[in-house]
Formats: C-alpha cells, structure tokens, sequence
RNA sequence: GCCCCCAUCGUCUAGAGGCCUAGGACGCCACCCUUUCAAGGUGGAGAUCAGGGGUUCGAAUCCCCUUGGGGGCACCA
C-alpha cells in the first residue's frame, strides 16, 4: 500500500512510467546488446508512449511493470568509508523497474520507500550496494525527501576470497552462537573484520561498551576480510575467560543437558547436573573451553552412571596391565585412608605423591592410570579437583571397575 | 561484456614521505611451567610492502600503467 502510493506519485509528476515491454523482447534486447558487447540496459522503449498506445497494450491484455526515470548526469555522493564516489546514470542499466506487472515492489524500490518513511539518516551496509547506490539517491531525491548518508563496508569473505553470501555460507549469529561461540566474541571479532584500534600494540580484545567508544567508520578499511574461524575461536576462549562463574554456568548448562539429553537416548543412565554443582565445576572448565558447546566433553563424566573404559587407554606407556592393577588397587587403599570426611584435593596430592615414591613409579604414570579409571580420558581438568568433583564413593567404585576391567582381560588372556 | 571497488606476513591488521633492516594479533614451531589437556610465559619461522614506471634528497606511504582479486549490472534480496 505504502508502495503503492509512493509509485503513484512517481507516476504523477512523470518521473516513472508504465512499461508494456514483454520478457520475449526484453530478452531479445540482452542478447543483441551481449552480441554487441554492451552492457545489458533497459532501451527506454515504453518511455514515452501516448495515451492511445497505452490503450492498445491494455486492450492486448497485457500487464505493465512501473519503471522509475533514471535520467542522465552523475551521480555523486560522499561515502562515510569510501570517500567520493561518481556514477554516471548511463552505467544503470536503463530505467529500472519499481513495481511488478503483479503490483508487488521490487527491493530496491522498497527499501529506498521503508527508508523514507522512517526518516533514515545513515545507511550503513555492505559494499556489494556501491554500485546500487546512484539508484537509491535518485529513488530518494525523486521521493522528496533528504539521501541519507551512506558508509559501504567491506565484505566479509570465504577462505576463497568470495563474497560470504547468505546463500552458500553460514552467516547467521544465531548458528554460531548455537555452536557455542558467545556474543561477545562474535562482536569482538566482527569488529576487527575491516577495522582496527590503531592504538597499536596489543589492542585486540574489545568489549560493546569500548567499541562504542572507539570504533570509528573513518579507520574502516575498503577491502574486504576473511572471516577466520580460528581468530574467532580464540577470542572465544578469551571472553569465555572473562565471564562471571554464574554467568558461564546459565551460558554452558544448555549445552550440556544437550549433550546429556543424546548420552540418553542411547539408553545410558545419567544423572542430573544441579546448579549448584556447575558453580563448583566452573574453575575446571573456564579455561578449557574454546566453545560452550565443549563442556559435555570435559564434564560428561561425571554425570553417566556407567562409564565406559578402553582398556588400551588405561595402560600407561612405561606400564604393563599387572602393573595397572596394582597401581590402581594402591591407589584405592591410599583415598581410601583419606576417607569420605577429609576427601580434598590438599589431601588427596601429598599421599599419591608418596605412594608413587613408595613404589618407585612416576607419578605422572599412576596420575594417568588413576584419570582414565575415573573418567575414561586422557584429557581431563586436573586430577585431584576430578576426583573431588566426582566423590569418593563414585571414586572408589570407579578405581574397583577399571581394575576389575583389566583382570577380566588378563583372565582372557592367560 | 560493461561499470565500480580493492591490493602490507597463511589470516586479521599497524603504517597518513624520513621514527620501517615494516610493528601487533590469530595460526604454526621450540622452550619454560606442568599429573593429562588447556591456560600462561619466553623465543622463533613467516611480508624483496602484487609488478613496473615515475614524483622526491628520500616512498609501504603520492601519481600512472600492468597484473591479480572482489562487487555490481534481474518482473532476486
């Protein structure tokens, strides 16, 4: 309707027209001009029809698209990022159409109409516009109202240098931020896509609240920027880092009821993580997670009733599988002189540090049999404060399984 | 094909004529720290500033050409 209206007035004082031309003979005219090797222009043949040819067309049935007078000259704008910019109407492509033969607008009809009627003053968009942007100018001087200012940014790019479209690359916020790629990073590292402080050294990481302060479409750059994953990926853990405990727990805890809820339906008992309990693991995670959506890995563990152990994992290098057994049947009698009450990490250190001086092992070889036994990893946030997370009963049991697990074999075996 | 835009390490960039034997960050490598993984620290490799002409006492910085890349030219948005 607003559409409508806008056309109508063009209509009205001439600065648009009815055009009657069929698609059969707009073809036949892209294709003469593409043997001539010129570039493909509307030719202006329904640009001044009298009333009695209009009639005609009317009569044959046919449907009239509205196209808007492009006129000639140039046109010149001043751009926020590019500087002065001219464009010669020649290089338009003739008289563009505003308003299909259904009566719905085209784009860049209805934009340059929204804009208006909401009063834009700046119009802040990619560079794949430069050259659509005479267009717009004309649009808005024939609407009567003021061109806004324009700043054209650079594009951001595949790997391959090719236009990040919404087509054929994921540009949605909201798929990275599913990913687990936290706003603040998104806004840090879109921020550095074709900008930069200028402060110099070390000026990377910044905050909306900074950048509303520093950024400046003057130190924009003109070429476009490669949207680098991993840059991105490092701010994340960077932010990641920054955030309060409780705020990184309400962030992680869909992730990891997402990864619990598939640990399920493979049938797996699993227990419930209480809020409570995430606010005592935060110091674990925070900074080993790259993405929210890596806390299932790193916490899983403790949540499965049932864990499951590769034998091959459990098995330190310098150690053979008796040596394993008795390791962890070591290991189990030490935490179990610590008890249930005093089950810190403070003391559960000193005591398997001796243990493995006892015996003459190196720690990191009883430290490793004893994390893969409770949590079926090689990689896992540190020993001690794994084993507290988790609770010496679950502990015990743990270290008696994976023990269990090895007889078993060597039973096989023998 | 026509019009427009762009051009510094693999990537994001600092650099507005001498401060540049080109600085930082990501990534990569090494070492340190260390119970694993991370994080952190230190160091390193990595750019003849796309190429060629000018201008200038002096050019990554200014001008021209070439090359390369990108974008736009729809009864798409």
């Amino acid at each position: 309707p607003l559409y409508r209206e806008a056309a109508e007035q063009l209509l009205r004082e001439d600065k648009a027209y009815f055009c009657y031309c069929s698609r059969e003979q707009l073809e036949a005219d892209k294709a003469a001009q593409e043997a001539a090797r010129e570039a493909p222009r509307y030719v202006g043949r329904c640009a001044h029809l009298t009333a009695g040819q209009r009639r005609a067309f009317e009569a044959e049935g046919r449907k009239p698209v509205t196209r808007f007078r492009v006129g000639v000259g140039t046109i010149a704008f001043d751009d926020l990022v590019r500087g002065h910019v001219e464009i010669d109407a020649s290089d338009l492509g003739g008289d563009l159409i505003i308003i299909r033969s259904d009566g719905t607008p085209l784009y860049h009809f209805s934009v340059c109409v929204d804009d208006a009627e909401m009063a834009m003053t700046h119009i802040i968009r990619g560079e794949d516009h430069l050259s659509n942007t005479p267009k717009h100018i004309l649009l808005f001087r024939a609407l009567g109202v003021e061109v806004p200012q324009f700043a054209h940014l650079p594009l951001i790019l595949n790997p391959d240098r090719t236009k990040m479209s919404k087509r054929k690359s994921q540009t949605a916020m909201a798929d990275y931020i599913a990913q687990g790629f936290i706003r603040e990073a998104l806004v840090n590292h879109l921020a550095l896509l074709g900008w930069a402080s200028g402060n110099g050294d070390e000026a990377e990481i910044f905050g909306l609240e900074e950048l509303t302060q520093v950024f400046d479409l003057d130190r924009v750059h003109r070429g476009g920027a490669i949207f680098d994953r991993e840059r991105l990926e490092w701010l994340n853990g960077q932010w990641i880092r920054r955030l309060a405990p409780d705020e990184l727990v309400s962030r992680m805890a869909p992730f990891l009821e997402a990864d619990l809820a598939v640990l399920r339906a493979e049938g797996r008992a699993v227990r419930e993580p209480a809020e409570a309990e995430l606010l005592t693991l935060v110091p674990l995670v925070q900074e080993r997670l790259p993405t929210l959506a890596a806390v299932g890995s790193l916490l899983d563990f403790l949540f499965v009733e049932e864990l499951e152990v590769d034998p091959r994992l459990l098995v330190p290098k310098r150690w053979d599988a008796a040596a394993t057994i008795e390791g962890l049947a070591e290991a189990r009698r030490v935490i179990a002189t610590v008890g249930p009450v005093a089950y810190e990490a403070d003391e559960l250190e000193p005591r398997l540090r001796e243990l493995a001086e006892d015996r003459g092992w190196k720690a990191g070889d009883l430290f490793m049999a004893i994390r893969v036994a409770v949590t079926g990893k090689t990689a896992t946030p540190p020993l001690f404060d794994t084993l507290v997370a988790l609770g010496y009963e679950r502990t015990l049991a743990r270290l008696d399984a994976a023990r269990e697990l090895l007889d078993g074999l060597a039973a096989r075996a023998v």
